[in-house]
DNA sequence: CTCCTTCCTAACACTTTCTTAACGCGCCTT
DNA sequence: AAGGCGCGTTAAGAAAGTGTTAGGAAGGAG
């Protein structure tokens, strides 16, 4: 996750500042957690690894450069100081420890926000593995939304590549005719079973190997559709 | 290199702050270059692809914003801005454009050392990054923004050539229209999906050897376009 | 100011995709 | 055995999306 949705960590004791980041990183589309004290942090990071740590220098329980020494022992998590303490030499030591940026209160939203997303896009140059999914003789690259058949590519419309992926996303498990329709033709009105029959049958013939007997793409009679993962 | 005996570039105009700079650096034990102008700076970051880049924002020739993007369109090396200007606009900016850190004048050696060092230790393990992209018979020099077809320079338009090498950011990948429009006109509002059919065709013209039947300037009809790689 | 490049816009032809209808087949019920 | 039902299959028209061209507006350089 580096977009939007990136899940933050705050650690931070004094309520008030807590308050005050929570809203602005909600309020940017962060998920957000926060924690009081360094214990309680690292046992959060450890849990939930979020995509960035604020770190508040100043805790109750805990040297804040140990947090950020204890936490590198096993995460490279990127870790934002911020601190009252403005010294060079507090700005050396936590740097020196393992975090990846030092800001010194009191600082703007704006650049913070500006610095967690640097943090964040720097967390992952596609460190993400590709999502890409494989069955028999199909492989499907999700991010470059290319379909093969050994190693053959297919060429898919949309409407059908969403069925597909749709189906893919719920392998295994029967899909129903309503649940289809609603993901992949929108909430919309007017989509009708016609659509899902007519559509399968093309799938099956772009991608089974007897379209008429569908060794992946099976009809679950009066209920909906399923992609078998079994042989 | 990411060590002591890393190459660091400093791009500044001030001769007094590029001595001062350059007796720290080098007595860290780090190599050093320099440049006065941003156009120098890009010819030397392409020429020696430095570890670090630390980057003066008020260059006489063009604007720091500017030197950061460009070297953004081929290049992952850590910049750090140093800059007189401390307003929180400047940070957020600098920040965005793609810098990874941003110091305001004045400040402490020791301070930008450790950022060195954050910035070092982030060093990109992956270096497989080339200023050059070839496929076919196309050959795209990201530094110097020249595109070569059969080593015959071809002309791009600011706008063709940023939608190019945006398909080749993404090489492969489908890159959907909304996407496209985004990145290469600007979040800005306005942008119509005729743009791109637009300077598609243009693009067609100038690169593919039949236009109306490209290779590798595909369409993903209701999807988006890709640059293709395989043959 | 004029020339030149680049960008935006509109019109029209064309291609792909989506929707719809008709029909065939097998299974179950009566 | 006939009829109803659900599903698979096919094809054709409708709709949506795309390629192409050209001309005028906007902006910068000399």
């Amino acid at each position: 996750m580096s977009g939007p949705g990136a899940l933050i960590l705050l650690v931070e004791d004094e309520p008030q500042m807590r308050r005050f980041l929570r809203v602005s990183l909600e309020g940017s589309g962060y998920r957000y957690l926060e924690a009081a004290t360094g214990q309680e942090g690292l046992s959060l990071a450890a849990q939930h690894r979020p995509d960035v740590l604020l770190l508040d220098l100043g805790l109750p329980d805990m040297d804040g450069l140990e947090v950020v020494s204890r936490l590198r022992e096993w995460s490279q998590i990127p870790v934002i100081v911020i601190s009252a303490r403005g010294q060079e030499s507090d700005k050396v030591d936590a740097l020196d420890a393992g975090a990846n940026d030092y800001l010194t209160k009191p600082f703007g939203t704006r650049e913070l926000l500006a610095r967690v997303r640097v943090a964040l896009r720097h967390a992952n140059p596609e460190a993400g593995e590709q999502p890409v999914f494989t069955l028999g003789r199909w492989r499907v690259d999700l991010a470059k939304r290319q379909v093969f058949v050994e190693d053959q590519e297919v060429h898919l419309t949309p409407l059908e590549y969403s069925l597909f992926t749709t189906l893919i996303r719920h392998a295994g498990k029967v899909v129903t005719h309503r649940q289809l329709l609603k993901e992949v033709w929108g909430g919309a009105a007017g989509a009708q079973p016609l659509y899902l029959r007519v559509y399968m049958t093309q799938l099956r013939h772009k991608l089974e190997e007897e379209p008429s007997r569908p060794r992946y793409l099976k009809t679950e009679p009066g209920v909906g559709y399923r992609l078998f993962l079994e042989d």
